[in-house]
RNA sequence: GCCCAGAUAGCUCAGUUGGUAGAGCAGUGGACUGAAAAUCCUCGUGUCGCUGGUUCGAUUCCAGCUCUGGGCA
């Protein structure tokens, strides 16, 4: 059963989706429910770009500040946990709308994933060394043997999901490959106003830079100090863009104007990996442009599809 | 004006004992079903400064020229 009515605004970084779902929230009587893999984390706050009260003037936003950054969480579990969000905006009466950039968990909360018992963090861990031991070889070798489908669709560098493939064998006996295609695209769980923004190239690259530049204006490094000394090197989100470049800076010495670049360099190469992923995600309803110039036109389209 | 060095991919340069060239950086396209801001794959033709000479063949050798940097006057 599918339920909604639900706005989806996702898109490539610095393409101003905060700003874009802030004004159709307060035009739609909406709550934001955050679909960002770095903005669930305290903390996490400068480098995620995550909005302030401020931005927020009382728009209630879900999904956002929901773990402690030593506490992990997949699309699974987020889809879930945004499940509930989403109902009970849906119980006030008022519109739910998703923003954020991460694609796959997106995709989770619209379509479903193949029903699978919870990651094991030690099965995980144990194939994690198996798989460095000796490249991956045996590893893969072994997928191949009995699951051919992933194995073919999967490169033999590719430990992520040669991993994940394992540990599903290992839970539950079957290869991930027939699950999947049995699975397809799964079924839409949501009556879905699905919007992605886009950005003329040179115009998102200015834009990225620009942010980057406010980011360290505004006491990144500080945070990224307080975020180690709490929480440590290791946490997942650290491995984030910038956020990686940032401890490097912060804990190794790494100079801030190399720093920079670095940043600017790594956003803008996951800007592409997202424009890549949306470019061909089942199920948009339609590509804005973003500026404020054309938000009325979105406003306007928005409640038009949502009211059939 | 003279001397020296350089002129090769968007940038920094390497190289070709003469058979039309390759690294780093930058950039690009793609994959993606519980790590996803993660993970992984793919892609390099450019008047080799200009003109002429030698040669079967010149980006490579020779000469002149132009430009750039440095030095001397």
């Amino acid at each position: 059963m599918t339920r909604g009515p639900l706005v989806i605004v996702a898109g490539p970084t610095a393409t101003g989706k905060t700003a874009f779902a802030l004004a159709l929230a307060r035009r739609l009587d909406g709550e934001l429910i955050g679909a960002d893999s770095v903005q669930v984390y305290r903390g996490f706050d400068v480098g995620s770009a995550k909005p302030t009260q401020t931005e927020l003037d009382g728009i209630p936003h879900h999904m956002i500040d929901v773990l402690n950054p030593d506490q992990d969480i997949d699309a699974m579990r987020y889809a879930a946990l945004a499940d509930e969000a989403i109902s009970e905006v849906l119980s006030r009466g008022r519109l739910p709308i998703v923003v954020g950039g991460t694609g796959l968990w997106i995709r989770a909360l619209l379509r479903g994933l193949v029903d699978l018992p919870p990651v094991d963090p030690a099965l995980r861990e144990a194939l994690e060394i198996e798989f460095e031991a000796d490249g991956g070889e045996t590893l893969f070798a072994k997928l191949a043997a009995i699951d051919p489908i992933t194995a073919e669709s999967v490169h033999p560098n590719d430990a992520v999901r040669i991993i994940r493939a394992l540990e599903v064998y290992a839970q539950t006996g079957q290869p991930l490959g027939e699950l999947r295609r049995s699975h397809g695209l799964g079924g839409t769980r949501y009556d879905a106003v699905f919007l992605v923004l886009e950005m003329e190239r040179s115009a998102h690259d200015e834009a990225i830079t620009q942010r980057v530049q406010t980011m360290l204006a505004t006491g990144w490094a500080d945070e990224v100090r307080g975020l180690l000394s709490h929480w440590g090197a290791e946490v997942r989100a650290f491995g984030s863009v910038g956020y990686r470049e940032m401890l490097a800076h912060v804990r190794d010495g790494v100079p801030i104007d190399e720093t920079q670049r670095l940043i600017r360099k790594s956003t803008r190469t996951y800007a592409r990996r997202q424009r890549t992923w949306f470019k061909s995600e089942p199920g948009v309803s339609w590509r804005h442009d973003g500026s404020a110039a054309s938000i009325e036109d979105a406003v306007e389209r928005v409640s038009r599809e949502l009211r059939p």
